[in-house]
DNA sequence: ACTCCTTTATGATGTATGTCATAAAACATT
DNA sequence: AATGTTTTATGACATACATCATAAAGGAGT
């Protein structure tokens, strides 16, 4: 996250997307840096026979889709909100000229970079082990630890639904049911009126 | 790659790992910065029974294990020398030191950083499919624009064995024989010598 | 030429997850 | 209240990939 203040120095837009809007799709050149004021962003992936792939979900204070912006290569996946959310833009060259007048902010993008990397690699790891109670536990704790879900009394709640669970992971739906179901039973979490805690 | 002449500002050290030695390990921290001379270097994971999974292969004058030193994470994986290798290693409050005061330095890794996003993006995107075909043939062609594999007159040589394709997409080796024979088959890649081209 | 080890290969069988069908529960909208 | 849509749920069946067993081909070292 680059501080508000900066990015107004370097011509910041303020867009509002409503849920459900696309805000960049695979394939395309990146153009702006986006900085999420409030909502939440998906970015995914759809194969040859309309499956998604859940990439990440971001939300508020979180940036996303840079990487292109570094490379001469389009993205990787599309961009969507999927909930109505109020987004911070910059353009490329403003972009870049903020970097390199800001040299901590790069470190900071580095960190951000660093971090989502580490994620990539756990997942990897899991997801190709073709077991999808590990798959889904190491989602689950991943989530916890790295985006701010909210710990109440009945542990940490997975604010996503099975849908979603199963795209992150690569599982479908009627999987993710039956995996969370059997790890409710094996003690590893709770299921209380259809909600996940950890 | 960092210039070796700027490396040896912050007393590096030239280390030799013998084939299968180990460099790091998964769930220590990280204390040095790795650039390879000579050899080649894989970051892999072993799964609850033994299975592996490649995260990644390096190459000459690449880095590797950069992310855990700008976060306060272990490693997700572990590295091991696959040839015999000639690595440089700065400790990490000097590689810290060295990003610090060189800006143009931090851009070069966000680069190299951005690129693996990427690579692993797609990679997730094509094993959460579930599609041995178009995992493998993923993995081959992002293998060719992003490794320095060589051209020649048959196509493009794809140095793996087939146990490292499928540790690198997550497949079985028996899966990778049969499903790379197959694409064979279809015209998408050519088998010569046991050598598979594309 | 011989031995050892790695890599590639192939067939038989098993199984976890996918697929398809169907529906109840929850929630939103009118 | 009535209607429509999304989410969760469950069963029957199919299938791609894994697993296991076995072996041939190739390369490295003596």
């Amino acid at each position: 996250m680059i501080e508000i203040a900066l990015l107004e120095k370097y011509n910041v837009v303020r867009k509002h997307y409503k849920k459900l809007e696309i805000i960049f799709e695979k394939d395309h050149l990146a153009t702006h840096y986006y900085q999420i004021v409030s909502g939440a962003v998906k970015m995914n992936n759809y194969n040859d026979d309309g499956r998604e792939f859940i990439q990440g979900i971001f939300y508020a204070n979180q940036s996303f889709g840079e990487p292109p912006l570094f490379l001469d290569r389009t993205y990787p996946a599309n961009a969507e909100a999927v909930e109505d959310s109020e987004i911070l833009c910059i353009s490329k060259v403003n972009f870049l000229k903020l970097i390199s007048e800001n040299p901590k902010v790069s470190i900071s993008i580095i960190e951000i970079l660093a971090h989502r990397l580490h994620y990539k690699s756990v997942m990897a790891a899991e997801i190709s082990t073709h077991d999808s109670e590990h798959r889904l536990l190491q989602l689950f704790d991943y989530s916890i630890s790295y985006l701010n879900f909210k710990k109440d009394n009945n542990g940490y709640a997975i604010d996503l639904t099975r849908q979603q669970m199963g795209d992150l992971t690569g599982l479908r739906v009627e999987t993710v049911i039956r995996t969370i179901k059997t790890l409710e039973k094996k003690g590893e979490l709770k299921i209380i009126n259809r909600k996940v805690y950890r």
